[in-house]
DNA sequence: CTGTATCCTGTAGGATACTG
DNA sequence: CAGTATCCTACAGGATACAG
């Protein structure tokens, strides 16, 4: 079945691609999926690496990324239990894009920071 | 001035790049920078270009942008007044991962609704 | 260990009206 | 035209406690 879609954009407001774009707009998403695009991780561990990020968060980022296709769950029927997050082939599509965007975070944080002074300063 | 920052990666909450990751993630700033990334343009055009946005949003919006150093405001000084934005060279070299992710969701789209769909019947 | 269930708060962000 | 100012609401997201 092939839909039609009035405009493939993110600029249209009922192009579903600004629904895709929502997923990644949040405070977790992006880092989560930049944690599991170095290996399967458990949840203990991806919870140890994000700093920060509280049990409920974790959960419900992770429940909403396996919903999308992005990151698959194993469970492992062993005591204590044992779960297992990775990335689908889809998921891994998404890293090149995702780790660009991290990478210019980390990479331009001086600039911004400059930025930002300069531009409080002249506020005052 | 060099700072030393304890560890750069946008999993230590700690990290600046955690707040220029925060920048982009809200619901409007990577589809302003986006459309602006075709070319210079003035506030009317971009409200009616991004569809949905509101008028404290897209300001909102802008003047974080600009903050950050991203974008630059020139105003004439004419009646009606004239205001154009446009991205500064900082803001030049986002255009590439913020384009990549935009074009990841305008091209999987049909497989992460697939997803969604497969996934929400299985809770049934 | 891997979650769920609640409660609670701040704030993102929409709607509307007004201004130089 | 390019914004402010205000009001209002939904919901993101943290803290805590509990469960299989």
């Amino acid at each position: 079945m092939v839909r039609n879609y009035p405009e493939i954009s993110v600029c249209n407001a009922q192009c579903p691609s600004r629904q895709v774009l929502d997923l990644i707009a949040d405070k977790w998403t992006a880092i989560v999926i930049y944690c599991l695009s170095k290996g399967t991780k458990r949840y203990s561990e991806l919870q140890r690496e994000i700093g920060g990020i509280s049990q409920k968060m974790l959960t419900q980022t992770l429940r909403s990324l396996e919903r999308d296709g992005i990151v698959s769950r194993m469970v492992y029927p062993v005591v204590p239990p044992m779960v297992e997050y990775s990335l689908t082939p889809l998921g891994e599509t998404l890293i090149e894009p995702l780790c660009q965007l991290c990478k210019w975070a980390e990479t331009h944080i001086p600039e911004v920071e400059a930025a930002r002074n300069r531009y409080d300063r002249k506020l005052l």
